[in-house]
DNA sequence: TCAATTACTGTATATTATTACAGTATTCAT
DNA sequence: ATGAATACTGTAATAATATACAGTAATTGA
């Protein structure tokens, strides 16, 4: 007989046969675009619907998952499992920092940079940035909705040609500063139609290994 | 009455209507973890279930979903939206170089760094990989599945601090030879006790907005 | 103008799926 | 040893869903 009222048990520990009961719920989901119905869950544990029954609460009540009543395959899976990897804490920093507890951040791209929906990304080539630590192959990213103030990366389109640079508002001029003393400014007017702001630089990635560079170089070829 | 054999057409064009019951489906299943119904669609849509059906046949034979027989809320979507932010081209590359056909590449970071499952994240401090273009705040990904060349990047602990070096090996002595002149290389013995690498650096990525700056400053501050 | 497609309504029916009720047996902590 | 949670079986009622059949009406391309 059932028995009356069963307390939450947040965080609670699953059980051998309850893990294995979600582990079966993942696995349809991941197959097969809705989620399972009692019945179909209890042929793939080869036990009666209503044990199937008393599982889902048991996960119910654990925080697992959430069973929506009288609606067919009301199932909704909790904690959507971690996408991202892990991301430690500054090197160098403490000596254990491969640790749960060092976790300081998870790797999301969106959230990182902190980008609107219209980012996007840009390999960088030459050398006129190689003082703000960018060389060529880096992948930038650009945001078209960040206001392109003083002192910025900026991509910068100068007589229909894309470059990289610092930007630099002085009056009704505007400086296009490269981070590489060979190279000099481009100065323009705030209003000359051949030059227009594309988006600010809000964050950057590099790959380290040699199957991206052989990539890279084809594409230098293609162009 | 329903006319008899209608042809397959991929890629046909949608109508206003069907483009609509698409976009419902769309949202009902992002607000939801299960498909919907015929009679949920068709309140939602103000129209007869028969009708709902109708249209989910016209999606079946054009290609966007799948109606499965007999099954409560057998809708799958098919061309799962693409999850990814575009990635062009180099800079300076060619002039019209926000075109759909200049994506190179969509963003998604495993894909990219072609890292094992165990690559992890690692922010970087000091200025002794300078010359590497590498600077404080960066984050690097670190691959401890990847073997450790000569004349690689990588993450090591030296009697249990990390540090970031180039790897360079010379018979029975390795070298961390830092990227800035005005740090000197660490030479141990290949079997040293207290010295071990940690991992490959195979990415790295930058953020430029100042919140994540300041985020890294507490952090810092913290440790 | 004719066949095909689109866009619906309405009633009915079969199937699918959830819920309810009534048990049995085991384990586990108090 | 007693209450509570776990782990099941079985039958039945009810609600939720999909499907079938029979239409109507407007639009579109050949």
């Amino acid at each position: 007989m059932k028995t009356a009222q069963q307390t939450n048990q947040k965080n609670a520990v699953l059980t051998k046969i309850q893990q294995n009961v979600l582990n079966v719920i993942r696995e349809f989901m991941e197959n097969n675009s809705y989620p399972p119905t009692l019945s179909e869950l209890g042929q793939a544990l080869h036990i009666n619907i209503n044990a199937v029954r008393d599982h889902l609460h048991a996960l119910e009540r654990k925080q697992v998952l959430r069973c929506i009543p009288n609606i067919s395959r009301g199932i909704e899976l909790l904690h959507a499992k971690p996408e991202g990897i892990p991301i430690y804490g500054f090197v160098p920093a403490g000596h254990p920092f491969m640790s749960q507890e060092n976790i300081v951040d998870t790797f999301e791209i969106r959230r990182y940079i902190s980008a609107s929906n219209n980012v996007f990304g840009l390999y960088v080539r030459g050398d006129s940035m190689k003082d703000a630590q960018i060389a060529t192959g880096d992948l930038l990213f650009v945001d078209p909705d960040v206001e392109a103030r003083d002192g910025r990366m900026v991509v910068a389109l100068v007589e229909g040609e894309p470059t990289v640079k610092w930007l630099q508002k002085e009056g009704s001029t505007i400086s296009l500063v490269p981070a590489n003393k060979k190279y000099k400014p481009i100065v323009v007017d705030k209003n000359d139609e051949n030059f227009k702001i594309v988006g600010v630089v809000v964050g950057m990635i590099r790959a380290m290994d040699k199957l991206r560079i052989d990539k890279m170089v084809n594409l230098k070829k293609a162009s």
